[in-house]
DNA sequence: CATTGTTTGTAACTAATGTTACAGAGTGTG
DNA sequence: CACACTCTGTAACATTAGTTACAAACAATG
């Protein structure tokens, strides 16, 4: 777990000093695959780096309406916590593991110091910005420019990349909550997925071809 | 103009030394309202900070239809630019001038050496992605989370709000393109807003009440 | 293996949004 | 004022997405 932390942040280009550091002032997190992690409405003393396994970030209305923002994976931060906490908002989105996942938490408290004093440590926040705000562009995107039955292949595609697996395990229900839509709406258009030989279906789990 | 740029950047916390710094280095630039400041496919070679005026930040897919992402009013900056330039990628927005404006052009090639040496750039450049992140974050919930009626009414009144003004100067067909939609979809729901009593429509010109 | 809860499939219907077509009103110009 | 052009209003229709309702398949558990 260690060595996994090293070699994301050395990979990252932050140096040597710096990443003691981070292991000294930080620890590890473990969470099982659905588990909550960030809720709306807290406020973050923390900014998680994936170790390992799959993050999502999920924009929520008063509503409890939802959509998927984007996926966190090994060696990416939440940039929005970080926002978060320099600014003193509450969370106004929701942190979910995928999968099992292990993540390195370092108290926010550290982070003004460190994007003043290290180069790289600046250079890899701004990076996950960036990155982050990318995006949300192609979220816009997806919702904007594309009708449900292209925007429910690209996820599905998407998912496949995020998890290096071109098995899906999720039921309608969860995906139709990604999507904000709803679960017969995403069983129809699935249905019509695997007609077209684009996917197969089985109880919980979806197969891309 | 310079008085207007001094007064904007004190105000945001930046030092003399810099402020006389970024007004020797940058010139002015003047846009007449309508008239398009970046298209997508270019790179940009400046960072624009708006004096006076007001800009709005579009993001277009490759069949031209086009979604209103946020508008950059006075003493705000195109955080995108500033990225697009760092990772030398192209724009994939575009950006024009909503009234007459003047914007104040930054070379970006001391972005860097500013973002080192400055604490109150950093935190400039810093605070102005996190305004930009959040009102990404809004137009996704308008998009996702409010049907078209509701979607437009918000529209006409993050209009009047930028503008300060309620009279709003624009064609139902332009207006329609803000939120990728048809003309006609937009006159029928004006309609019914004018009938509801929240707007009164005129040619070119819509009053909110 | 009976019961319960979850998941999926599907039909029938409703609502929202998009499209096409056309008329009439307003504006600018020679 | 005649003409061309842009803008707006509206009807009729098509398509997409959302809703309700129900049955059947599957999984977990005692």
């Amino acid at each position: 777990m260690q060595e996994n932390l090293i070699s994301i942040l050395s990979e990252a280009g932050i140096e040597d000093e710096l990443i003691q550091e981070i292991q000294k002032v930080g620890f590890p997190k473990t969470a099982r695959s659905g588990e909550l992690i960030i809720t709306p409405g807290s406020t973050s003393m923390h900014m998680p780096i994936v170790l390992e396994g799959l993050l999502s970030v999920v924009r929520q209305d008063e509503d409890a309406n939802e959509i998927l923002l984007y996926y966190l994976e090994g060696g990416e931060t939440c940039a929005m916590s970080l926002a978060c906490c320099i600014e003193g908002k509450r969370n106004d989105f929701k942190v979910t593991a995928e999968d099992d996942s292990v993540l390195w938490m370092i108290p926010m408290n550290y982070m003004d110091e460190w994007i003043q004093n290290y180069r790289s440590f600046r250079k890899y926040v701004f990076s996950s910005y960036q990155t982050r705000f990318d995006e949300l562009l192609e979220t816009i995107d997806s919702i904007t420019f594309l009708n449900l039955y292209d925007r429910l292949y690209k996820y599905l595609l998407d998912k496949k990349q995020a998890t290096k697996s071109y098995e899906i395990k999720m039921s309608h229900e969860q995906i139709a909550q990604h999507l904000n839509t709803s679960r017969v709406v995403v069983s129809r258009l699935l249905k019509q997925l695997e007609n077209e030989e684009k996917i197969e279906l089985e109880r919980n789990r979806i197969s891309i071809l």
